[in-house]
DNA sequence: AGACAACTTGACCGACCGGTCAAGTTATGG
DNA sequence: CCATAACTTGACCGGTCGGTCAAGTTGTCT
């Protein structure tokens, strides 16, 4: 690769980087191009689809954001308190970073490593449950796929509220969280979503 | 009004009725046009915005389904089954016409009978709150913003979950409601929203 | 220095959107 | 039946987007 080219390449990432997490990840590929101070065809030249620019400007950011999440949550001593704090946590990263939000609910399939990330963060969040699950301080019927399911309804108010200066998303966590360590939980009404079902419902 | 003319703005009220229902009221005027048959020209000729057409063709059913809902929970004897209802029915709502979820979020500021209508419907959910406050079932910290907090984060989801023949949000509201009625509620961590904060939180 | 490949550019494509308006059509009242 | 006001139409405006590509520029290697 010319020099040239790596500097613009270098030019190109850190815009998008500031603009997807100014607006998320569908900003236009044209304001990218914009902001960098150079052509969208030389975008289209370096990366060639928006979803190769995602992989490499957020992934590796993801993955290891979440992945702290994951890890400071299963060495939390307690189960319920390692839950509830990566629960948090991940609505905290929402709420800040709005290219996280978009990448737990999986709008962006063609990205090979953020898909993975999105695996391994599921995985680990299906570790920190059931921990929960096994230390009896979380309710039994809540799953992995209910949590991914509220994330991706909360990240975009989470994010319009962080924005506007306010952590209402938190009164929301507590309530949930309260109905999630309940001591005599409702029956649930429906059955729970499965992996497969809750990612072509987030992709769709 | 000549007698064409009440025949196409027919015509458009339909289709915008249809198109509002299936898709959000965010669906592009051509196309409801398309769908009526009928130039776009003489979309605007009859209504002239897109926000006096919503008003037209969904702030009546919008206002008897919402007010039903409402009186249903206040003529329930038992608060708290009065407002786990309300929520409840709501959330169908939402999950049923995506219009609908449209119309709590207040995305549309320039529709004069929809916004009285959620008006009064944020009336009507402070009274069915204060009710249950009062009772003691609901929890002293949840208040009206909470709720259409909560509603505005899961229309999309719940919409989209029900398109994909799921109740998968019912799961969601089961655990909201567990956490509201605890009888041993965490603190809240912040303040909630002022009826102009969410507003224009909603709105923007 | 010069040649050649690597790279950049911006005009261009087709598709959408909201919105306007002159020209043509049609209902209707006299 | 016809004049005219009411109405409809679709081309057009300016704007967005994703995406392509011929022509021009510039780095690099010998």
């Amino acid at each position: 690769m010319r020099a040239d080219a790596q500097r613009n390449a270098v030019k190109l990432r850190t815009a998008a980087a500031e603009l997807f997490q100014e607006h998320g990840l569908q900003v236009s590929l044209k304001e990218i191009a914009r902001r960098a101070g150079v052509s969208h065809g030389t975008l289209y030249n370096l990366f060639g689809s928006r979803e190769a620019l995602i992989d490499e400007v957020i992934g590796d950011l993801a993955a290891s954001r979440l992945s702290a999440a994951a890890t400071r949550a299963m060495a939390c001593d307690d189960p319920w308190t390692g839950f509830a704090g990566y629960l948090t946590e991940v609505c905290e990263l929402q709420a800040t970073d709005p290219a996280l939000g978009d990448v737990l609910t999986r709008r962006f399939p063609d990205t090979s490593r953020l898909m993975a990330v999105c695996d391994n963060s599921y995985a680990a969040t299906e570790s920190i449950i059931s921990r929960a699950h096994r230390d009896g301080s979380l309710r039994p019927d809540f799953t992995a796929s209910d949590l991914l399911f509220f994330l991706a309804a909360h990240a975009p108010l989470a994010r319009a509220a962080a924005a506007a200066g306010s952590g209402a998303w938190r009164r929301q966590i507590t309530f949930l969280l309260d109905g999630l360590r309940t001591p005599d939980p409702s029956p649930s009404p429906a059955a729970p979503l499965t992996p497969d079902q809750i990612n072509h419902l987030l992709t769709s």
